[in-house]
This record gives C-alpha cells, sequence and structure tokens, in this order.
DNA sequence: GATGAATGAGCTTTCATTCAT
DNA sequence: GATGAATGAAAGCTCATTCAT
C-alpha cells in the first residue's frame, strides 16, 4: 500500500511547515525550507498541494478538522452541561498542547479566514460555534442554564473564555485546578440562579477519565 | 508649523496602511500602493517608518498607545466595579468601531509579538492587563466581586470574553443589550454570591453619559 | 555530466560580466543585462553567486587565478633570469591580449583590495611579487642581478615598469621590439654593470617557442 | 569678498568628499553623507557641481591640475636629466603624501578615462607625458641618456616605475634612499653606458633643498 | 544663495512555481 | 512519482536630484 507512506510524508510535510509558519509567519518561511526540512523534493511539495498557501491553509484546515472531530464525538446529548463543557475546555486544552503550532495559525488567520471562506475553514469554525449552541441548549433543558440568555451570544463569550484562559501566563494556565476556577466562572454566569453548581478537583479528575478513550 | 503637515501625513500613511493591511495581510500590500493611495512618495514611506515592518506594526503600536492612554484615563479607583468594567467594555467597543483594522491587525499579531517584543508592543499590551487586575482588586475591595479567585486567571477570561464578544456575528454584538448581557454573564461569573448585581439599560444610559467627556 | 554545462556557463557569465563591468563600472552595469546577454535567467546568476559584488570580484579572482597559475608553471629556478624575466612579460603580455576586461577590472580595484582583502584577492597579488622575488634572487646567484639591491622594491619597479608598458599607446606598445627595449631597460637598470646582456629579436623569437607549451 | 568663504566651502567638500570616495567607491558614498559631513547643505553641492559625477571627477581633475602645475613649474630645462628625474619622484612622492585619497581615485580610473576623456581629465594625464618626453629628450642633449630609445615607451616605463615605487611595502617605500634606489636603477636602465652616474643620500639633500621653494 | 523634505526611477535580490530528467 | 536547476515577476529599498521655503 502506497498510501501508507504518501501519509507519512504528507503528515511530515504538515508538521515541519506547522513550526516554521508558526516560528515566523507565511512570508518568512520558503517553500525550499519546508522541502529540506521534511526531506522531500519541492516538486513534490506541489504534488502535495496545489500551492504555498494552500500547504499554510492545510494545516490549519486538517487539523481544525481533527479538533472538531474530536470534540463532537465527545459531545453527548445526554451527559450533563458541566460535564460537556468540561469536556470542551479539557479537549481544546489537550489538543493545544499536542499541536502547539496550529494554535497560533488558527488564532492568526481566524478573522482573515471568517470573510473569505478560503478552502473551507470558516464552514468548520461554524461547526465548533453550533457544538456549544447544542450545549446551551441542552443546558436550558437540564434547568442548569438560565433561560433568556442569547445564545450565539454566550457561544462567543465561552470560545472567548476559552482561548483568554490559554492566553494566562503558563504559571497560571498550567495549574490544574485553573481550568475548574475557569469553568465554574463560567457556570455561575451563566447558570441558573441558585443553583449550585460544584466545580471540584475530584470531579475533574473523575470527568477525565469518564470522557477520553 | 511644519508638524501640522507632517502628522497629517502620518495620520493618512497609517490610515491606508492599516486598511489595506486588514484586507490581505502583510505580504499582500505593496509600498507602491500604500504610497499611491496615501498620495505621498515612496521615499516618504521610508522617511516616516524604518521599514514595511516598522510601519506595519506601528500601526498597531500607535493605535494600541491610544487605547490604552484612553482605559487608563477612563479608570477611576473611586467607581465601583460594576462602571468600571462597563467602561472598559465600552470604549473597547468604541475604539474597535473606530478603527476596525486596527484590531485586525492586533488580534493577528498577538500571539507573535508575545514571543519577541517588537517594537514594544507587548509592554502595551502588559498595561491592559494590569488594568483588569487593579479593577478587579477594587471590585474584592468593594465586596463585589468574590475572593480567593485567581486574579491573573480572571484577567484574562475578562478579556477573552470581551474579545468573544467582537466575534460574535454583527446581528448579535451590535444589538445595545449585547454588552450588558455580557457584563450580566461576567458579573455573575465572578460577583459575590447573593449579591444583585443590577444591570440594565438604563443605566447603561446613564454610565455612557458619564463616562465620556 | 552536468558540469561541462554549468562550466559553460559560468564561463560565459564571466566574459559577459568581465565585458559590461569593463565598459562602464560597478554600479553601469545592471544584473539583467547581465543575465540577458549571458542568456541565463537573473536567478541564475544568483545561483551561481553569492551576490553581485561576488559577481564582480569572481571576475577578478578567478582570471588572476589563472595568470597566476601560468606565471608560476613558466617560472623555473632553472632557466637565466633573463628569461624567467621575459617569460613573464610575455606572459602578462599574451593574458592581457587574451582578457582585456580583466586587465582593467583588476588594475581599477588593485589598491582597494590591498586594503580589504575581499574575497581572497590579496593573497593571489602576493604570489605575484613572491614570485618576482623569485626571479631576482635567482639572478643574482647567476652573477646577472647585481648584490645589494632591495629586492622588494625592485619587485615593485619591475611590476610597475610592466604596468607602464601595458599603458603605453597601442603604436608602440604594440610593436614586438618594445618588449625587448623594456627588458633591456629593465636589466640595464639591475643588472651587474659590465655584463653584456644581449637581448634581440632573434633570441625573443628562440624564447617564445621554447617558453610556451 | 564672499569668493573666499565659497572658495573654502568647495575646498571642505572636495576634502571630504576625496576621503569618503577613497574609502569607499563611486556608489558606496552618498550625497547626503558628503554634504553632512561637509557641513553643507544637499542643495549646495548641486550649485558647486554638476552631479555626483561631476563632484567626483572634479576631485581628480582639480587635484591632478594642481599636481601639473607643480611638476611643470619644477621642470627646469636647464637642469641635468638626474635633478628633473628627482624632482620629478620627489614632487609625485609629496603631492601623494599630501593628498593620499587623490592617489586611489586617480589610479582607479586612470583607465578608464583614457578612453572617453570624460572632464578634461585625459588632457591633464597627457601633460605629465609630455613632461617626462622633454626630461628624455634634455637627456639625450646632455649625453646622459642613451639615444635610440623610443622615448614614448620610455616615458611610460618611468612612469610605471614610480607607480610600482608607490605600491611598494610602507616600510621599504618610506625609507628615504628607496627613491635614490629607484633613481639609480632608472639611471642605468636608460643611461649612456659607462656614464657613472652618481645618485647619493647627500645629493638627495641638496636636490630636496634646491628644488622646492 | 542655502537648505533638506519629498520624490520615484531603478536597482538588487528573493522565491514560488515549473518542467526536463 | 520524485527531483531541484532554472526562471522572472515582483517588491523592498536607496539615493541622486529637485524645488518650495
Amino acid at each position: 500500500m502506497p498510501g501508507a507512506k504518501q501519509r507519512d510524508k504528507l503528515e511530515r510535510v504538515l508538521g515541519v511547515a506547522g513550526e516554521l509558519f508558526a516560528a515566523s509567519d507565511f512570508q518568512g518561511v520558503c517553500m525550499d525550507q519546508i522541502a529540506q526540512l521534511a526531506g522531500v523534493g519541492k516538486g513534490t511539495l506541489y504534488n502535495l498541494f496545489e500551492s504555498k498557501e494552500d500547504l499554510y491553509f492545510s494545516i490549519i484546515r486538517s487539523r481544525l478538522g481533527e479538533l472538531l472531530d474530536l470534540l463532537e464525538r465527545s459531545y453527548d446529548g445526554r451527559k450533563d452541561t458541566l460535564k460537556n463543557l468540561r469536556s470542551l475546555i479539557l479537549h481544546l486544552h489537550k489538543f493545544m498542547s499536542k499541536h502547539p503550532h496550529f494554535y497560533l495559525l488558527w488564532k492568526r488567520e481566524e478573522n482573515t479566514l471568517a470573510r473569505s471562506d478560503r478552502l473551507g475553514i470558516a464552514a468548520l469554525y461554524g461547526r465548533i460555534e453550533s457544538l456549544v449552541l447544542r450545549v446551551l441548549e441542552r443546558g436550558v433543558e437540564e434547568g442548569l442554564v438560565r433561560p433568556g440568555l442569547d445564545h450565539e451570544l454566550v457561544a462567543h463569550l465561552i470560545l472567548g473564555m476559552i482561548d483568554g484562559l490559554r492566553k494566562a501566563p503558563e504559571n497560571v494556565y498550567r495549574r490544574e485546578e485553573a481550568l475548574d476556577e475557569a469553568l465554574e466562572v463560567l457556570m455561575k454566569g451563566i447558570g441558573v440562579e441558585g443553583v449550585e453548581v460544584r466545580v471540584t478537583y475530584d470531579r475533574y479528575q473523575h470527568a477525565r477519565s469518564a470522557d477520553e478513550r
């Protein structure tokens, strides 16, 4: 099966290119470098991708696709909202650690991409929003999220908070409790008043094991 | 006074360049375009800025500087936390409307800039964080913000939420109530339990007039 | 064998560029011209040479290298001094006729290069001096050159004379006897008094055939 | 008399520019530098000279003119040939020490200038040749220079030797005796056989005082 | 006359892309 | 399919020159 070798090569190129693009920027990277570091000929890059731009956005698109598959698989309409939100945050966090370069590229381009959906990335971004919307709706059904909120708005607030979490200094962000503290702020913010939402480290441990494959 | 003409020219260049850079990206804009649209000679650009890169980051730096002066001037240790946060959100919102291109550039580069503080922009970013930290501390003193929160973390959550607000679809975001809804989510999230925080449109109107010069 | 084509191309570029640079000067020649006339793409010039400056000095360096190899090969410790000096003059003369542009460039830059040995050219210049010194020492051994002369000084006088010869008007310089007349002046100038040095056209013919491959 | 100030300014510019041009080359110097270092406005340069090229060659032309006036004044048809040649060498040597930059520029351009007499410099070069020719003719009349030599050729040999002298390493060239040794080689080279030519340091001293103003 | 801000032609150099091997 | 030498469009930048003050 030659597909395996092809796949390897493609992954190698995506990995190397992601690293390089994140380290400087689109124009700061040249195809020669990528080819050299990936151990392939320059011509091969053009067999794999239409152009440099295609390569660049393919990094974002492919990883973002992976991430969304992951998030959507982990979402479970039956789970409670707390678990779902925690799972969202956890998976984003894990994915970010695994593909640090991808995140930079994504965040760098997300505003640009919104306008003209180059290469279908904006569509992917839509999926994440719809996922959060579903979580919120489920939360209202459960009586955990207070009704009357503009879900489209709140979805962006949530995603923004998660991104803010990422930008916190490492010493803050890396503390495991940080995730729970953020989750607590979030739940109090959108939760039904008077309903106690217990977010504890024990639960965090538990959620973690339950949620991952 | 030749300074006036100089200033005009510089502002015109910053404006034109900001527009162009936001419309595509760094490499998608050439100095000839900028010069042409700004109505100056190409050489003049190089009298005003060291290089194309310098021009690019000068847009961010100068606007960010303006923004921070604005925010810091509007912060008032005696005001209540609600007012301070509302003022923060309002000013960010207004500035964003006035300089829509600047925001795109800023957000595009913020992750890159964090690493190597090119041209002192990261330092400016630090000022905004410290401002939010002061607001939080004041909130605790007032008994409006619950103690025990990691302020560094929460500061990033707040800034992230505000950014999320910006990313919400125009039809959501433009609704005046959106700001108050976000503020409410935020206050419930970080506020002391049981303390009623009334965020109403009337107050919003009032705060607006009180806050602006 | 791709080396052959490469070599051809390189020689063509060196030839064309030499011609152009000699015809005006460094700044009077642009890379487009060179590429066009050499029948290669502009990019190819940059595969062959680091920069325009590198190309420029490569002309001098490579030809000067050739010349020195020639001179050093033709020098023979056993030959008499007259033959050696004649050989030196003859070879310089021939080389100059073959590469008229190179000479101009060399002479134009020799004073500049002495100061900062860009690209190892000054080192080559040292080799020609040491060659003349060896000829002089041999001349003293033979009893043909009078002792007590400062050889370093005389070496420069000799090289200066040869260069003066080159600058003589064509109608003078091209006369074959001119070389012998110069050689006679030189030998009388540095020779042992009373020792007859016969420099005749016949010998010149003879020396020519003996000396060249 | 404003002419004096003008003259000062012009001399200052020529001096500064000569230094700069000698330190790098024509293209390596920009009008801003010259203006700055000379303490004049850039526009003033264009009142004094037609163009950058004109300025460049004016340095050579004006100094070369000075030099030739000097040499021609010092030549005296009645003096003996030895004195005349010594005077030639001495004056060149002195002038060179006084205007080190000029020499570099002159030598750099002399081959280029020969072809198209830009700005009348080649004409000046002709005067130096004719001066040497007159010295030689006088030498033949005196019975000190042997007849039958091609004077045009020998003139170039002499000028070449003098230039060779200049290129000799400083430690050689600076020795006062070096001039006399060169003169001796020269006189033996072109002198009538058997006629003793005494070149001593005493005479050198004497000639020096007699010759200079 | 003196100045230096403004200009833009013209240059070197880079690098995405192609295509013969 | 894989390669990388060759290409030339494109762009950043410089600096001689001008001219309004």
